[in-house]
DNA sequence: TCTGGGGTCCTAGGACCC
DNA sequence: TCTGGGGTCCTAGGACCC
């Protein structure tokens, strides 16, 4: 038993929607001339950069995304190169959002073109499953010009690894009791979180297919990957075993991190074009920490350098900024303490995480105190502990004088503490 | 093949505190 | 002079996803 989160006792009905071909779909409706052409989106053929989406067509030449923009270029020469439009995209996806939302109050937008569904208990309302699977297809096609396909199962694994099984533009329903039957036969590559790597690692134990994985000993499995072993044999199952999977769908969570990139299309050793490029991106960050109204602590830049050895190198503010120029100067001195002077670089980022909504001052001193006070309590509760209750006076006399500091600023009270413990 | 940009989560070591 | 056991925070890197 994987005992950290209980299974809900009740059977789940998860819908994972996942638009066919997205980008290219999306380009399509403003370019009705590329249907049923060899499509690439994500930049020009001679570019630097790789590809975002592939049409059903490029994909018959071997093409797929992240594929280096100039190697899809020499699979497929007859193929249309076409500049990604982020903007479109999203406007897009706001309307698939719309569309899901007449099935559910619990969507989740997974990214910008796939969303999980819980749509237990709305028999009454659409029908089984495949009724209203198929009428979200249509809904779907008839609201936004696009096709999705729909994978419905009773985990959001499941629903996930069956829209795959699904597309393009298909249903695919896992009845309850039949998940390790439908999983068995598939790659374990299918498994979302089981990369190239993981991949690797698992051959090498003569794990190819996921009724492999789901023969080994649990115990082994968390042996070998730790943590990730043991929710590795909940999939091989079926189960949301741990991790994001776990979440109730719907349950939307803040970001957690904002950050942009630039790669140059020529390497360069220029300082003041390095400069020039991170006070860019130290500005789009900000613009988007104030958008969002997050103020961030920690501030981080990334290098690349021409042979492609990439460094993250972060500093943590002693109070929260959106400023422009507070993230530049924090950035420019991160870089200049770091880059190897002369070294021809490839790419630069910047990333702003350590997220408060409280950018105040006195409030942020007042969490600090408060902090310190609760630390001060927990060492005289361990001191109580380790050496018996002869020292709870000491503790006693620290409860007193919390207890004033409660009645001083009693709505500063409630404990900050976010433990983001999802396993 | 010559490798984007935007994210999330996990691990592991060291600093620091009690 | 040597000896512990925990906890939290910070930082760096890496796997993975779309």
């Amino acid at each position: 038993m994987s005992a950290a989160v209980p299974m809900p006792a009740f059977t789940r009905t998860i819908f994972h929607v996942d638009m066919d071909a997205f980008f290219v779909s999306v380009e399509e409706l403003f370019d009705p001339s590329l249907k049923g052409k060899a499509v690439v989106v994500g930049g020009q053929r001679d570019e630097r950069g790789v590809v975002s989406a592939a049409s059903y067509a490029a994909r018959k030449f071997g093409v797929h995304s992240a594929m280096p923009l100039r190697t899809a270029s020499k699979m497929c020469p007859q193929a249309i190169f076409v500049n990604g439009h982020p903007e479109r995209y999203r406007e897009c996806s706001e309307k698939v959002h719309k569309v899901l939302g007449t099935f559910s109050p619990q969507v989740e937008m997974a990214s910008i073109d796939e969303a999980y569904l819980d749509m237990t208990g709305t028999e009454r309302l659409h029908g089984p499953p495949l009724k209203a699977a198929h009428a979200l297809h249509q809904r779907m096609k008839a609201g936004t010009g696009l096709n999705c396909s729909v994978g419905i199962g009773t985990s959001r694994l499941i629903a996930k690894v069956s829209s795959a099984q699904a597309k393009p533009n298909g249903v695919l329903y896992i009845v309850p009791g039949e998940e390790a039957q439908f999983l068995a036969p598939l790659d374990v590559r299918e498994i979302p979180g089981v990369g190239k790597v993981m991949e690797t690692h698992l051959h090498a134990l003569g794990v190819k297919k996921v009724g492999d994985l789901a023969s080994l000993e649990e115990s082994e499995l968390a042996d070998r990957f730790g943590k990730w072993g043991l929710a590795l044999a909940g999939k091989a199952r079926g189960e949301d075993a741990g991790g994001w999977f776990d979440t109730e769908v719907g349950a939307d969570v803040g970001a957690k991190s904002i950050s942009h990139e630039h790669t140059y299309n020529e390497d360069t050793a220029d300082v003041s074009q390095h400069e020039a490029t991170l006070m860019r991106l130290s500005e789009m960050v900000a613009r988007r920490l104030r958008e969002s109204q997050f103020h961030a602590r920690t501030i981080q830049l990334k290098l690349r350098y021409k042979d492609f050895t990439t460094i993250t190198r972060a500093h943590s503010l002693p109070s929260p900024t959106q400023l422009d120029t507070e993230i530049f100067e924090q950035v420019r001195t991160l870089f200049r303490k770091n880059w190897k002077k002369g070294a021809q670089i490839r790419l630069l980022g910047v990333q702003a995480s350590a997220f408060t909504s409280q950018p105040d001052q006195i409030n942020l001193l007042e969490g600090n105190r408060q902090q310190r006070w609760k630390d001060a309590m927990a060492a005289a509760d361990r001191l109580r502990d380790k050496f018996g209750e002869s020292s709870v006076g000491l503790a006693t006399g620290m409860r007193g004088s919390f207890r004033e500091r409660i009645h001083e600023n009693p709505a500063s009270l409630p404990g900050k503490k976010k433990k983001t413990d999802k396993s």
